[in-house]
DNA sequence: AGCTCGCGATTGTCCGTACAAACGCACAAG
DNA sequence: CTTGTGCGTTTGTACGGACAATCGCGAGCT
């Protein structure tokens, strides 16, 4: 673990347990510098982080005071379904059922603004938490990104879009809403027939507006809730 | 002004002028160092500022690609039903079915961080678009807020909230299920029984983290969708 | 007493160097 | 054909030094 790391960990824990309380006043650099015994591009190295994050205001000729004892909230980020339970510590497999190249769907071919002509990479999947089938997705991707069908799918798809093909994804819209179980879906989610499913749509973009990526999941509702963090704006209404 | 500031502008406008476009590599942090005959740590202070800004992303072994052109897209903020609907046109109305000063159930004790004794009030209200029932919704606020039964609440609520009281909603926590509708709510919001519904289950806090409402929401799927923006960081797996 | 000047302290900027870590690629080995 | 080994490139981390900009404060002058 870098130094500078280490530095800012203690420092964090110190500002979030009260050794240094809001409006106190932060050893100086160069105080730091000798009491840890690193240079004093280390010490403004972890000293930076903590003004980015929010809990530290230096002021030249003044010194460093603590602004704020814990970070404020971040609102939720966008991730895929292997991240986001990666995240918690819950790991997931993924059974592909079909990867194929196909002409899009209309619905599709709007969403993610295709030519008349382009074909998709179309992607169901049967997504599973500690062997039980959680969630049934079906991925849209385009053609033209070079993504075969032949590639390995059961892990995160973002990180498969991003690293083989230059592309970041910078932002997605998720559409959630509820409706009852189709039949061909409740089989392969052991569901009976009749039942509630929650149902996410979403699109993925890169750049400022491209729409890349199109997702349509079915999800078993009684181990799977949708979760996310909002800031609120000024402008909010 | 200073060295890498000026560095900082002449990239960043290159970059939002597509003199250097998205999936570009930017120069190596050497050739910008003989190039602009600056130190390395200047340019990758000029460069640091670009990345905190989301406009690039370095990588180590490979180099410095622009990922986003212009600033990122704004994530979806929390917003209340009313707001939400006032927001895309669509005039909304609440119906109250009931509003009282009550002991809440322990769920929501937990979520709104009660103590033992402390009330709350709650409150059951109906949404109709159009005339027509959309949601119910359970809005549980701490009794010692002040707000009384009789007040207005066929308005937006937390506006009522912040302009009479002062409180600050800073942000929120959505989480979104799916369940069949519950008899009660059915005849209600005039669904057959046995119907999917979208659950949405909300907790607003003031300040850092001091819990302020919590909702509970019963919607109806075939004219709502739960639609939400978030932004891709880097750090999300 | 009040004001000004200058000094020390503190952070900001900038330079140079060195090594580590991560990655892509060519090339050799099996 | 596959594997892996090594090498060069690029960013990340860390060191040390120097000067600038800013501020608080006391010494000294009016």
């Amino acid at each position: 673990m870098p130094l500078y790391q280490r530095l800012l960990d203690l420092l964090r824990s110190q500002i979030e347990s009260g050794r240094y309380s809001v409006g106190d006043q932060l050893p100086t650099e160069h105080a730091m510098r000798t009491s840890f015994g690193v240079s004093r591009s280390t010490v403004r190295n972890a000293l930076r982080a903590l003004t980015d994050e929010g809990l530290i205001r230096p002021t030249p000729g003044v010194g460093t005071v603590v602004i704020r004892s814990r970070p404020p909230v971040q609102p939720s980020l966008l991730r895929g379904f292997t991240e986001d339970f990666a995240r918690r510590g819950v790991p997931t497999q993924a059974r592909v059922i079909s990867a194929q190249i196909v002409d899009p769907p209309s619905q599709v071919r709007d969403r993610l603004e295709l030519l008349p002509e382009e074909q998709v990479l179309h992607l169901v999947r049967l997504r599973l938490v500690s062997g039980a089938p959680l969630a049934l997705m079906d991925n849209f991707v385009p053609a033209s990104l070079g993504i075969g069908p032949e590639e390995d799918f059961t892990g995160p798809l973002y990180e498969l879009i991003e690293r083989n093909h230059k592309y970041y994804i910078t932002y997605g819209r998720d559409a959630i809403g509820a409706a009852t179980v189709r039949p061909e879906a409740a089989s392969v989610l052991e569901l009976p027939i009749g039942s509630p499913v929650l149902t996410i749509k979403r699109t993925a973009f890169i750049g400022y507006d491209r729409p890349i990526e199109y997702v349509e999941a079915i999800v078993r509702p009684d181990h799977y809730e949708y979760n996310v963090t909002l800031l609120r704006g000024k402008d909010a209404s």
